[in-house]
DNA sequence: AATAAATTTTAGGCAAATCTAAAAATGATT
DNA sequence: AATCATTTTTAGATTTGCCTAAAATTTATT
């Protein structure tokens, strides 16, 4: 079935806020999500409903169906393709490439994805951290501890980020960090839960809000 | 300006049917071009002179404006890019490129389109010899001589196809011709005008309508 | 010039995706 | 339990792009 750009971003937002164990999603928050109407939401619901993308009954909310959330894994894994294309062979900086590939992610051709995937060496994770399922779906398993809770003096691998705004991303690469890159928390400030960061042989100081969107692991 | 996808295809598509020196373009041809009824064209017609886009008088024709025609070429090289993108890069064959083009001419970044050119080495033609504009909408100059009326006994190279469709472009793969080849054309058949081909150290036989579909010249 | 054929436009409708305003259902608070 | 607030749905419109059938215009043919 040959879904239309629109409904392709539905479920892509109810996939989002629903999670991986495809929690009840409330109509508000897709509309929050997708910068639309509740009263349109409403609309598309049934819509996919009978289509047999979402389950839904009204004013109990919706959940993916085993067929939605293939079809919205399909999108994601072609946008973080497009993504990692877009930094890896085209130069642009992590901060640039989402909107471009929220387009790249609905022009439909399964060969397409694959000849991409291959050229880019199948990559695991996107340019910002994120996971890139497989063509089966499968997401690799990614870093889950964040700066934040990280322990004093271990050495940490930059794996990842949470928030992926523009106005983040052009702060972490401003201080010079990039995915990868090797740190250290040298002390946590009791005051405000600032820390303490030793990178290369520079130390500076992270907000507890910047660290805590700045995944992490030991490897 | 934003314009919307439907509305970009219609001007591609007078553009072609009008050529280089922007004709009058009949409804039909354009209903015909989009594979849609003369009716919707009409609409359609209204529509992009309201955006001066195109010049339109009823029952007279239309054609486009200077910035009709500027949105047209830069899809156009778009489009091109895109299809150079795929054979070059992603291996594809170049009877397989024009549809997942026709989707990716679409997406809107000057940022990507000229980051995407400079990767492929700003080409001149795309994977069928169509010459590609440069980024301020200046065609190259591209052979126009057809092998039905080429010289007997010269040296000539292979710069691009004509027509554009799978079957002619997977023929001409089949008989192991492609875009840089050296040939000449031995002797041509009166009876039908059929032509007879030298191409490495093979010899075969080429009909009137394939041959007028390849473009080549003597450099 | 009159008629026939073709092309093109107009009229009227339909489906997708959106909106605002009003009604209905659910949940929280006295 | 009754009321108030929040969430969600319904009702009624709008825009875009498309359709068919009928009318108008242009072009070709007697
Ligand atoms: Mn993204
Ligand atoms: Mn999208
Ligand atoms: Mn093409
Ligand atoms: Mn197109």
């Amino acid at each position: 079935m040959q879904l239309s750009l629109t409904e392709e971003n539905y479920l892509k937002a109810i996939f989002f806020i629903s999670g991986t164990e495809s929690n009840l999603v409330n109509t508000n928050a897709v509309a929050e999500r997708l910068d639309t109407k509740a009263a349109t939401v409403t609309d598309m619901l049934r819509k996919l409903k009978s289509k047999d993308l979402i389950h839904y009954e009204p004013y109990k909310g919706s959940r993916l169906t085993l067929t939605g959330k293939q079809q919205a894994v399909g999108i994601l894994r072609k946008h973080r393709l497009w993504e990692t294309f877009l930094v890896e062979k085209l130069g642009f900086g992590w901060e640039e490439v989402h909107d471009i590939a929220e387009q790249l992610e609905h022009v439909r051709s399964r060969k397409l994805t694959e000849r991409l995937a291959q050229y880019l060496g199948n990559p695991q994770f996107d340019p910002h951290g994120d996971p890139i399922p497989d063509a089966e779906g499968v997401f690799p398993q990614r870093a889950n501890l964040t700066l934040d809770k990280a322990e004093l003096g271990e050495r940490l691998y930059v794996k990842g980020v949470k928030d992926s705004s523009p106005d983040f991303l052009n702060y972490v690469a401003k201080l010079g960090i990039q995915l990868g890159d090797s740190l250290k928390v040298l002390q946590v400030e009791p005051f405000d839960s600032s820390i303490l960061i030793k990178h290369d042989e520079r130390e500076f100081r992270l907000s507890a809000q910047a660290a805590c969107n700045i995944y992490v692991s030991q490897t």
